[in-house]
DNA sequence: TATGAATGAGCTTTCATTCAT
DNA sequence: TATGAATGAAAGCTCATTCAT
């Protein structure tokens, strides 16, 4: 034969998983970890839309074409490292017995700030993607969503239990003082918005405590915490 | 995810300005005009990053190239459509003499609002550039900062007065309760989240009274209004 | 701004059509022809699967993106050339006034082979893309009715008249008798089959008149001509 | 035309000729085995152009590498499918005694129907092939060489006994009709046109004899049978 | 000023083939 | 023999920007 001729795809599109990760040696398990590492470096230091498949396969020192042996493109690889950081948010909070309401609040901000923390630069980059990512989105506002419903819970128990003013909603004042939390840890920590840690944390827990009226010494025993 | 994205790195970007707006002819005042509008439109349908400046011009009436007799680039214009929209926000709003502080709370919340909505999809856009672009950024900072600013001397004239929980920090506080009122009010208009608007801001002025533990009804006097 | 930032694109795909051809000025009308001889050269010369949007471009003496500008891709301008190629098939003969049967047959078929023979190295490529191209598979079908239909009208015409074997299915003759002229003149021409034309297309003319069984000397006048 | 297409240049390809069938052990002879049988479902399912060595061995059940035990390239096992296709259409038929000229020749096309229908769609990729690939066109123009010899010699021997019209050459006379043949079978098993069997294979048959201007019911006993 | 054709850097993705285990 | 991970050459296509008219 002359010439060996190529292709005329299809369109492959969605389908065509790639290989799922216990069917891999650890040869490829090892490849596919490095370039997670690297993919999450390259995002954190250009950001999603400057990050390019060549640096993070370079970063993780495999050729261009072993990028698509284990992601489809970048959006895949992005969720992939997203879908690592996302679940420490969802971990229950163990919690002391003898906490007082605003102690059992604080403790879920500082939680829900050292979580962020942790995540560093790549939150900011999830916030990036959201804007214009449908999935993203759609993922960011699920972890919101959790966490406002279990807010909302507890404000209803506290009102319920004549501690929190009545009058607020509890669905809207939880959604609002979850933005409150979370748009504040965004300043502060992806912004870069200088700030004291301390002062700015407890602030934070005290308008909580303060926008429901809450006893802020009162015992926290209603079980489930409030967090964010 | 559906399409890939891409990104280009800095460019040097000599500094050519363009004919200032008093330099122009009217028939070239009015090409300008066309494609500003053109461009809110497409930034409005397409997003920042998919709006294409070929868009731009062809919305506008004009040829490709016409486009670059007035903007450096997409950056350029995109910068010059947020100046047309920015400057409502600043506007000092005239306050009623009788009102309580509730009210004058309020007032300024549903001001936010207003103005927020009246600006459309633009300002997720400009929240989507914002993660991307320093300038963008610090234009969007700048905004907040001088309502974080006005808020903090309100705080303060608050606590000086005894009004206000003196234990909060003003700085913080003023801080905090922006991003809520701000979170909030995107959450609702620029990604839909479906709300109740009278429900949703009542609870967003209580609880910002709540906060500063301010008593609702006492007269708002203290000149400068709190606004975000 | 720091990084002017790139798309994010929707699939584009079907639509945005590219300028017409009355819409381009003359340099413009200039370059798309030069692309589209250059397309019909590199064509030639690599077959469809061989050729490369690059070699088209750079065989017209314009930049790779310039292709872009005119055309879709290779399938659009293959689809271009052949749609300049095909439209003399069409035209409607001129006949002579004293034909005899066989030679208004051989007229036709003369004809057949002179425009598959102008088409040159053309119609094999048209052949090739015809396997695995749906569109162009239609195309080649439909040109192949009106021919098959042609015939099978005047067979009829000859059925009734008494000069055509009323035992032949005229459908099914028309469309085997044309298969004949066709794939000969394919296997002749495209594939290079030595032959000496006049003894080839003479015997295809005598075939054909035998196999209906046509007085080959009656005249032809029942007006329409029998091509392929 | 949805998608692009694709195609490569001639490799080198060095003769590093792959073990032969009678070196292979048990357990390499089935796997050889189902490596052909996975080509040949492969390409009838996606085409030549469309088939991957990665499908094939998957569709074979073995790894990728494996492959390249056995054979060189998709083309190298593509001859190999073709090979183990194309024997049927060479042997000899066995014919009955008191077949009259008609009945042996509407035999033979029976027969080559038959003989394609059960190639089923590798005919039509080799055809596809073969507007590519010179080896798979050689091969495709010896099949047809051997099936126009065989008929042209039974036309001579027919002139000279007197039963064929004697002013048709009989070397054009027989590609043209197997041409006929050949192409009609292909529109209707490949191309998928629809037909009635019976009466498109009876049109077939009495053209060709017509063609030649044969006795349909003269005995065929000049021995050889005019197969195509 | 306005035009729109031309440019080409830049990134994406595929898949045949090799090779260490 | 069998495996499947790794490779990298090839093309494709987009669109911001320039520039001759």
């Amino acid at each position: 034969m002359t010439a060996s001729t190529r292709a005329r795809r299809a369109a492959p599109s969605v389908d065509v998983p790639k290989r799922a990760d216990d069917e891999l040696t650890p040869r490829g398990a090892r490849t596919k970890a490095a370039l997670l590492a690297a993919a999450r470096a390259v995002f954190e230091r250009d950001g999603f839309l400057n990050a390019r498949v060549t640096d993070i396969a370079e970063q993780a020192g495999v050729a261009h074409g072993t990028f698509y042996t284990y992601f489809h493109d970048k959006d895949d690889i992005f969720a992939a490292v997203v879908r690592t950081i996302d679940d420490d948010f969802h971990e229950p909070a163990p919690r002391p017995a003898g906490e007082t309401l605003y102690e059992a609040i604080h403790h879920a901000n500082c939680r829900y700030y050292e979580t962020y923390a942790g995540r560093g630069r790549m939150m900011g980059i999830l916030e990036q993607v959201a804007t214009f990512d449908d999935d993203m989105r759609s993922l960011r506002r699920d972890v919101r969503r959790r966490f406002v419903e279990r807010s909302e819970r507890a404000i209803r128990r506290w009102q319920d239990a004549g501690l929190a003013d009545p009058t607020v909603d509890p669905h809207y004042a939880a959604s609002a003082l979850g933005s409150m939390v979370d748009r504040s840890v965004y300043l502060w920590l992806v912004l870069g918005e200088p700030h004291d840690k301390d002062i700015a944390l407890d602030t934070l827990s005290r308008l909580w405590v303060n926008a429901l009226q809450l006893p802020p010494d009162h015992p926290a025993r209603l079980t489930e915490s409030p967090r964010l």
